[in-house]
DNA sequence: CATCGATGTTGAG
DNA sequence: TCAACCTCGATGG
């Protein structure tokens, strides 16, 4: 689910809470022991985004690699203060935040390993769950009682339901389990998953256009309209083209184009050069506004209270995403879409004429 | 409660 | 071009 703009917190969340800690890893679910046993025991030393992909270094020579693909997430608890204004903005995520219920949502799946290894020292230990001294963390919990903070990072960011032990049970089919002294991340439903050695890594980011977070400035832009130009691929196909540009997806493709005001079927060697420039600058506008805000916003520019409305009901936060027979924003005429390479390609047929 | 669809990618045919 | 991957919120009965 996630454009790029969320893995970029994610990754900025690995640094913040993993970065220079010592981890266990293991796989509740079993389908990637073996990788975490090449990662059990080792230092996290670094965490990176491209695109939609994070890659975490670890003290061995050795790099994580997650692609979350559709469904996936990954969940955080413990010591993880999180954008607080955020959290507010899209509240809680599934249960309720009662006690008890540590096992919940039903779902009794991460049968195998129970107690999971590396639990650090223990025993009487108590580590830093009771969050005595997170005061902003108190304010986020209505209960009184010391909780572990949950929050689900996907394409939104969710408070999850409060656990009473750390570390807590895992949530669904978890592929890899990360745990520190003071904090884990429990990673579901990836598309990618794996151990790479260094090179590897080089090769897979070899293989990605730019991300304006990493290439930014002219190089990377210059690299775009240098593809681009060349090209006869629809611009609309060529903006999801991970070698092409890295991080946009579905949402953002449709929102910049409407932006440029530039018709989705043009080949990408007739987009005049100056429009190319400019949809690499919105996307760097965009990236980097989506990392700060922790959510979409294309319709920055808005009045106060459209803003509010924007920011309230996911409805509203779009020019032509997921307005099919909506009337346009700016002129009234109904949203078109169509399938493009299996995704919904929305636009608004007049503007983007 | 069952069904659908999704902010993504890969690989088979 | 399309199914598979594999999860969950939204929707409808």
């Amino acid at each position: 689910m996630p454009e790029g703009h969320s893995v970029h917190r994610i990754a900025r969340q690995f640094r913040l809470h993993f970065v220079g800690k010592r981890v266990s890893a293991s796989s509740p679910q079993g389908r990637f022991a073996a990788g975490a046993a090449e990662l059990d025991g080792h230092v996290v030393t670094d965490a990176r985004a491209v695109g939609k992909q994070m890659f975490l270094e670890f003290d061995h020579e050795r790099w994580l690699r997650v692609h979350l693909g559709m469904y996936g997430a990954w969940d955080f608890a413990g010591d993880i203060t999180a954008d607080a204004t955020v959290l507010a903005a899209n509240g809680r995520m599934g249960q309720t935040n009662q006690l008890g219920t540590p096992g919940q949502s039903g779902k009794p799946n991460q049968s195998g390993k129970p107690g999971q290894s590396g639990e650090p020292r223990s025993d009487g230990a108590p580590s830093l769950n009771a969050p005595v001294d997170a005061a902003g963390e108190d304010s986020l919990h209505s209960i009184g009682a010391p909780r572990v903070a949950r929050l689900r990072m996907a394409e939104q960011e969710k408070l999850g339901p409060a656990a009473d032990t750390f570390p807590p049970e895992p949530i669904g089919a978890v592929r890899v389990r990360l745990l520190t002294h003071d904090t884990v991340a429990d990673l579901r439903g990836p598309t990618a998953c794996e151990v790479l050695s260094p090179e590897e890594v080089q090769a897979v980011i070899g293989r990605l256009g730019p991300d304006p977070l990493v290439d930014p400035g002219k190089r990377g832009e210059d690299r775009v309209v240098a593809v681009v130009r060349r090209k006869p691929t629809p611009i609309g196909l060529l903006l999801m083209d991970q070698s092409v540009v890295s991080g946009i997806g579905n949402v953002y493709r449709a929102e910049l184009l409407f932006r440029a005001r530039l018709n989705p079927h043009t080949p990408g060697r007739d987009v005049p050069e100056e429009t190319v420039r400019m949809l690499w600058r919105d996307w760097s506008k965009l990236l980097k506004l989506g990392v700060q805000q922790g959510q979409m916003m294309t319709m920055d520019g808005l009045g106060a209270k459209q803003k509010a409305a924007a920011l309230a009901h996911r409805d509203d936060r779009h020019w032509v995403y997921h307005r099919a027979g909506l009337p346009c924003r700016v002129c009234g005429t109904p949203i078109a879409v169509e399938m493009a390479a299996g995704r919904k390609l929305y636009w608004c047929p007049k503007d983007q004429a």
